[in-house]
RNA sequence: GUGGCUGUAGCUCAAUUGGUUAGAGCAUCGGAUUGUGGUUCCGAGGGUUGGGGGUUCAAGUCCCCUCAGCCACCCCA
């Protein structure tokens, strides 16, 4: 008979220990902060009705979504983020979750679009959001969240960028725009690719707009430096447009809440000319790049949403949130030769020496366990070279090796892996105090040398 | 979805202008070595050259299709 290929789909992959640890231990330090600041975990289906997904978003995400009719004939789709099934979950459990509602969500989405470095079709978004409330604590709170995610995972260089769509939409309103804000953002957003007269020369065509008009959105986009100054510049080259003088004000409240929270001034940067993120985003926007690696694009976005909820209900449900890439962020730290190689999660490999003593192998692994040492028993009674050399490639730090000998004699061995290095430890199974405590020690050794 | 580049063993790469049975290093497994791993030596397995079709006496090499990866557009985590 012929065989299957095994094989995957494009964009999406298969995770081996090797990427699978660090990416668990990721979620976790997520799930650590997001819970920090009080958001509460919830989950929603994968398969959602089509017309649920397809309410907000601009043809473009339509265009992404997996969809197909269930084998009731039903049309459904696969959730594309994580936002779109939070307004619905809202709209629909609003009155038992209470508002201000604060809520993390750790799961996989799926785009149908051209994979490439750090782009998959199915990718894990670790968002989180409160709703009910148009506070600026929580929009400054999103900015304290981002930081700390990211430096909590282990990264000290990145920058968040921060805008709010308001200022633009003022200015347009000021000119006369309003109604071409869609065309114009997306003119500009290709600032920084074709350039000034390009993107001039666009949005003519694309929004109509006279050359004064865009001299004027240019002037606004190419608005930068540090946030003071930016902050100072902006009310004039809005024209002192009322709607865009609440927008910078809020803006200005953001950033000083944000340094108040602890961020660093100098990984906030306010950046009049993002105008990215889904079409619902209707205030405060972010992005977050990573300093060393800025090619893969944006590791945690967001926004504030002040009407998702409406395509649902009738109550106002505004809300913000922020969802890192983890997928993303991973395949940035592969490529940045940030992470650790290890295969295996236990800590010590007790290896088998000597049939006879099975039992007692068996026994002084579930002593470590019963101390939280993770512990594997090697299976085999094979040489001990192989089992070692078995050990130092999955990555255990340490191992346990106790033949005739030391049983005899209440001792075991413990051998440090990296350093070749072993010592002779009294054990016995009524009293492993003597060898718990040095393996932690070993290990804490050994984790604090690694940082 | 559109366009460009790429695709040989698990990994990194070879293979005259198309020309015998597609090679090497590393890795894997076994042995030298029945109480101590990253060295050395010996041996073994592993490929319908991503898959399919075509041109040719002859295709890893040329052409078409398809699949996948990377890049650009678009969009985004």
């Amino acid at each position: 008979m012929s065989l299957i290929q095994p094989r995957t789909l494009k964009g999406f992959r298969d995770y081996l220990p090797a990427m699978m640890i660090p990416r668990e231990g990721m979620m976790q330090t997520a799930r650590e902060v997001f819970r920090s600041y009080g958001f509460s975990p919830i989950d929603t289906p994968v398969l959602e009705y089509l017309e649920i997904l397809t309410g907000k978003g601009s043809d473009e995400t339509d265009r992404q979504i997996y969809r197909f009719q269930d084998n009731g004939g039903r049309d459904v789709g696969m959730r594309f983020d994580l936002t779109v099934p939070l307004a619905r979950f809202a709209a629909q459990h609003a009155a038992k979750l209470g508002m201000p509602f604060k809520r993390y969500h750790i799961a996989p989405v799926w785009r149908g679009e051209n994979p490439q470095a750090g782009r998959y079709r199915e990718f894990v978004q670790c968002d989180f959001d409160t709703i009910g409330t148009e506070s600026v604590l929580a929009d400054i709170e999103a900015v304290a969240v981002i930081n700390r995610l990211l430096s909590t995972l282990g990264f000290d260089r990145f920058t968040i960028h921060v805008n709010n769509r308001v200022v633009l939409s003022g200015l347009l309103e000021h000119l006369g725009l309003a109604d071409q804000t869609v065309p114009i953002l997306r003119s500009l957003d290709k600032l920084a690719k074709i350039g000034r007269d390009k993107t001039a020369a666009e949005m003519c065509e694309a929004a109509g707009v006279t050359d004064a008009q865009a001299e004027s959105v240019l002037r606004l986009a190419e608005c930068d430096g540090d946030a003071e100054t930016v902050l100072a510049q902006l009310p004039e080259i809005t024209g002192g447009n009322e709607k865009a003088a609440a927008g910078i004000e809020r803006l200005t409240q953001i950033y000083q809440g944000a340094i108040a929270s602890g961020v660093p001034a100098s990984r906030l940067h306010l950046d009049v000319s993002i105008a990215r993120g889904l079409d619902y985003y209707t205030g405060v926007i972010f992005e977050t790049t990573l300093d060393d690696l800025p090619g893969i694009g944006s590791v945690c976005s967001g926004g504030r949403y002040d009407n998702l909820a409406g395509l649902y209900t009738k109550q106002h449900l505004p809300g913000i949130g922020a969802s890192l890439g983890l997928d993303r962020l991973l395949a940035a730290m592969e490529q940045m030769d940030l992470l650790p190689d290890a295969s295996t999660p236990a800590s010590v490999l007790v290896t088998f020496f000597e049939k006879s003593y099975r039992d007692d192998y068996l026994r002084l692994a579930a002593n470590l366990r019963e101390a939280g040492i993770a512990a594997e028993v090697y299976p085999d009674a094979k040489k001990l070279g192989a089992q070692l050399k078995y050990a130092d490639q999955r990555g255990f730090p340490m191992a346990v090796i106790a033949g005739g000998n030391e049983w005899s004699e209440g001792k075991c061995q413990i051998k440090t892996l990296a350093t070749k290095s072993s010592e002779e430890i009294n054990y016995s199974h009524d009293q492993p105090g003597e060898l718990i405590a040095r393996i932690k020690q070993c290990l804490d050794a050994k984790q604090n040398s690694a940082d």
